[in-house]
DNA sequence: TCCGTGTATTTGATCGTTCAAACGGATGCT
DNA sequence: AGCATCCGTTTGAACGATCAAATACACGGA
């Protein structure tokens, strides 16, 4: 007799049915202490588990959430999607949730992955993340009515209002606000944004954070801000030649903050050490080199995205201001002291 | 009837029983062409996948690979474990099998959680990383008969024999070797090793890499070469530091090679950009700055990991030597043109 | 005494699949 | 004809748990 036990055999050593040994389990509180605890006792002794599966089969939900592995793993920002798998586990693991991953080569072939998964009775549930314009992901789930909570909001204005959407994100605009009025408080009042290319809803959304405080705190122009912002495509060596052109173009400047660690190193490795700078998403790079970074607070998100998730599918409420479909933590700014530049 | 379609609907639609389509999906081979054609009609016509759990549970085989998520993920090196999860994930669909995720604060976290999964019948093999000396989880592991490979040798003896132990590495020995062999032939001869204390068994064994390629073809005395040797902690102030004290000794080199990317990176920061330097793992951070490294082909390693757990355990040849039960797979340099330093 | 009420526990059925054994029909051999 | 053999397919049972309904028992009021 190698085989695992199982309800009935717990049940025989406490002396009583499969059942019993179930509610204990399931719904302690329908059981009678004094059983209870003779049950549990059993438990223990014979190191009885629940078969996964088996229960499973019969409650037909799998308590899994399946999240697809960022392909984008070669960026310096890789870590960010990698400490947010890590937060999720965890907190997926404390609320007795289990997590699955699945790889994916573009959105149509995740959304064919996710069928796959749904429709195996695998995952009952799905966490996205890089969310983008128009996802044609978001749109696919909430027609099959299949439960997601997406890690980053829909900046489509359509997606916005559906109430089966349901999201956390991070508040890059006051990350953002952080870092430049951080940077103005040091007495550095010509504070570059370099960002990316318009449109894109992370970053619009970072740009604004900065514009805001430099509009209320600089003293600066329109125009002169307009001058000072630079928009290009992500990567250190596209940070450091927006900062090289800005230089050449003999536009003056203080201090820069960034849409993205990557393009920070880039204006690091360019500019001397006496011109701060900050990043965005506080990467093994920012410190490893000491750059100031903001810091987004990924168990919150994780934490965040579990709730959501749990929450039942039919709430009351429909009004679509309703926010408790969506979760918008504060980010923290994390002040280093140069090792380099 | 919103409910998934089950063997029992499809046998219904194709005129046969539940058990010749689940032939038709697990024994093909059994089934006369005519009808698996038909039953193969029925489940693309009704969209039938099977029920992973009820399979599960009948099979006694969930068809699941648990691994760790790494706590080190902080690290400039952690998007080593991040690629090999990609890798493994990827293949392991392949394969038809899925990658669950769980955390573990220390070795004797690890082996309850994994006691957990295995118990619950929610895993069947586990891989496992960052092995050490001694490593408690694989004594367990092999005590408990439970199916795992390990992502590392096992550096204590013991274990390197044992017969119940797989195990896939990456050639590191090797990959130094090539660094330094590089270097060498660009004309740099006196080649510094900049890695971690000893004994420290992927650490010495990337040491005598470039020990062996040096004594090979450098020229230089064993004096010299003790002296060209550094074993610092891993980190880029470690690194950085490690090469300031050299120079102050006044001991003269012409490039380093390094058993990380963050050894190499401090390193960098330090000596100007005539000084080459090659790193190990090739991170995001050495393509971003242009630092040469020796990358591990995490593709190999994860197709190693599979293919040994798919390895039925009980393979005739007991023999000790018989390497069927590990692979060692050979790295490659990656060389490229400074951008800093 | 009889019945209703409530609580604690047990029993029967079921989830969807695969294993093991039984079955039916065609074929060949004696 | 009678029988063994083979192939392709079907049937009964099981995997281990939970749901829903049934049961046993104690208590109080009419």
């Amino acid at each position: 007799m190698d085989n695992l036990p199982t309800v009935l055999d717990v049940g025989r050593v406490a002396g009583v049915s499969r059942q019993t040994v179930s509610n204990v389990l399931n719904s302690p509180e329908v059981v009678k202490p004094e059983t209870r605890a003779r049950v549990e006792a059993a438990i223990a002794q014979l190191g009885y588990r629940p078969h996964a599966s088996a229960r499973r089969l019969r409650t037909r939900r799998s308590s899994t959430i399946g999240i697809r592995l960022d392909p984008m793993t070669n960026g310096i920002s890789g870590s960010v999607h990698d400490r947010f798998l890590h937060a999720l586990t965890e907190k997926a693991d404390a609320l007795g949730l289990r997590v699955m991953l699945f790889t994916a080569t573009d959105p149509q072939d995740e959304i064919r992955q996710i069928r796959r998964l749904h429709e195996g009775s695998d995952v009952d549930a799905f966490v996205l993340t890089s969310t983008m314009f128009g996802d044609p992901r978001t749109q696919w789930l909430v027609e099959h009515d299949i439960p997601f909570v997406t890690f980053g909001r829909p900046w489509g204005i359509d997606d916005l209002n559906d109430p089966h959407h349901r999201w956390v994100d991070v508040d890059g605009r006051t990350g953002l606000r952080l870092a430049t009025a951080h940077l103005l408080a040091e007495g550095d009042r010509h504070v570059v944004y370099l960002g990316w290319p318009s449109p894109s809803g992370t970053g619009d959304d970072r740009r604004r954070g900065w514009r805001d405080e430099m509009e209320f705190s600089s003293g600066l122009s329109r125009v002169d801000l307009d001058s000072l912002q630079l928009g290009v495509r992500d990567g250190v060596a596209e940070g450091r030649e927006a900062i090289r052109d800005l230089i050449e173009a003999g536009i003056a400047f203080d201090a820069i903050v960034c849409a993205s660690d990557s393009l920070a190193l880039g204006a690091l490795l360019l500019v001397g050490p006496d011109i701060p700078v900050i990043g965005y998403d506080n990467t093994p790079v920012a410190q490893a080199v000491g750059l100031s970074s903001v810091e987004q607070p990924l168990d919150e998100v994780a934490a965040g995205v579990l709730e959501l998730i749990l929450k039942p599918s039919g709430s009351p409420g429909a009004d679509a201001t309703d926010d408790s479909r969506h979760r918008l933590v504060e980010p923290r700014l994390i002040v280093r002291h140069r090792r380099l530049g």
